[in-house]
DNA sequence: CCCGTCATGTAATCTGTTACATGATTGG
DNA sequence: CCAATCATGTAACAGATTACATGACGGG
């Protein structure tokens, strides 16, 4: 149940936050690190304040409800982050497209590698654009919540930058039959480590 | 649902499969794309055999039951690539994670820096050990599925290797208060896409 | 006044996990 | 003979998506 320290992480920042302005992130797909669906939100925040991890900090006229964490949801963030295993199972929809791009005739192939490249441009703009302008609109940039953050972006934008070159390699590839697969960029490997 | 394309994707490699073989490659978090448990992938074959996707080839006197793609489930897969939209929705626990060490103490930050280096160097040698014993062990190192799966691993070392470069940034950004947070590898920045 | 955005939620369904159950085979 | 691995599945539960419903507010 990541989703919920997912919300607690967002909340732990600082500011009360309702379950629009969580969703707003959780599905920005170049600004988050968890995806989650609106309904889902509403009811784990709801979930998680009967559990008392989090309160209420203002509810309008208008159905707009703020929530921001407790101590007591601190303790569970902290408890989470040093004692639960982290999950590295992959579900990576893109790498098993990619994987499979040999059984499409080269047309179709290639029309799907560019779709894919769009994306990750896109992505590229959007972290780029987070990464120059957190000086002008954040609270305190040096503060350790948007160092981190920032720190986070930063390999989102190299990773991005990675990807695109593999994507042009791996294009090169599927075009030329006997093309080298694309190599390793790291020098010598240790047949032991 | 794309574990059902992930099957139709491990089964179109050729050979008869068996769910026990699927499930061996689902659960190795170093060599896949998707991951599954076993349950699972024990009742998605067996309705994907209801739907006519994959057929039975062996049914061996003890339980073993031996898959293999058809035509029906190739048009399936190339169905699935080329008309269903990629889900890029992202659901990264370790990011997650490493995006909230600032919650707590140094030692304990650092306790799970250690922790993620430890699981992407095990991640770094089975991949490299994946590219380099090619060779000996598979069919036709030449094949288009094999130049693929390749060009995959050759991306996950390259994501493993930028992956340990920013940990070691990330850790020198905790300790020292001061210190800059991780710069792009990337030159000029253009204002414009 | 209408449309888009804000804002929350319910219900049905599907996907995925966990715990459990079963039994054959293989190697020490 | 015992333990590990092979091999499959069921049932209960938790997590997540989809479709839908509701209504306020603001701008053109």
């Amino acid at each position: 149940m990541a989703l919920r320290h997912a919300i607690l992480a967002a909340l732990s920042r600082g500011r009360p936050r309702t379950g629009y302005d969580l969703n707003a992130s959780f599905n920005d797909v170049n600004d988050r690190a968890w995806h989650a669906s609106p309904s889902q939100v509403y009811s784990e925040l709801a979930k998680m304040e009967k559990l008392g991890l989090i309160d209420i900090t203002e509810r309008t006229e208008r159905g707009r409800t703020s929530y921001v964490i407790n101590d007591s949801g601190l303790d569970e963030l902290r408890r989470w982050l040093l004692h639960d295993q982290p999950d590295h199972g992959i579900r990576d929809d893109a790498a098993l497209r990619l994987l499979n791009l040999w059984v499409l005739d080269p047309a179709d192939a290639d029309y799907l590698l560019d779709a894919e490249v769009t994306f990750q441009r896109q992505r590229q703009f959007s972290l780029r654009h987070l990464l120059l302008s957190w000086d002008e609109e954040r609270e305190d940039p040096d503060s350790p919540v948007w160092r981190s953050r920032r720190a986070l972006y930063t390999l989102w934008l190299r990773q991005t930058d990675l990807m695109l070159d593999w994507l042009e390699e791996l294009r090169t590839m599927l075009h030329d039959p006997v093309s080298p697969v694309p190599e390793l960029l790291t020098g010598a490997i240790p047949a032991k480590i």
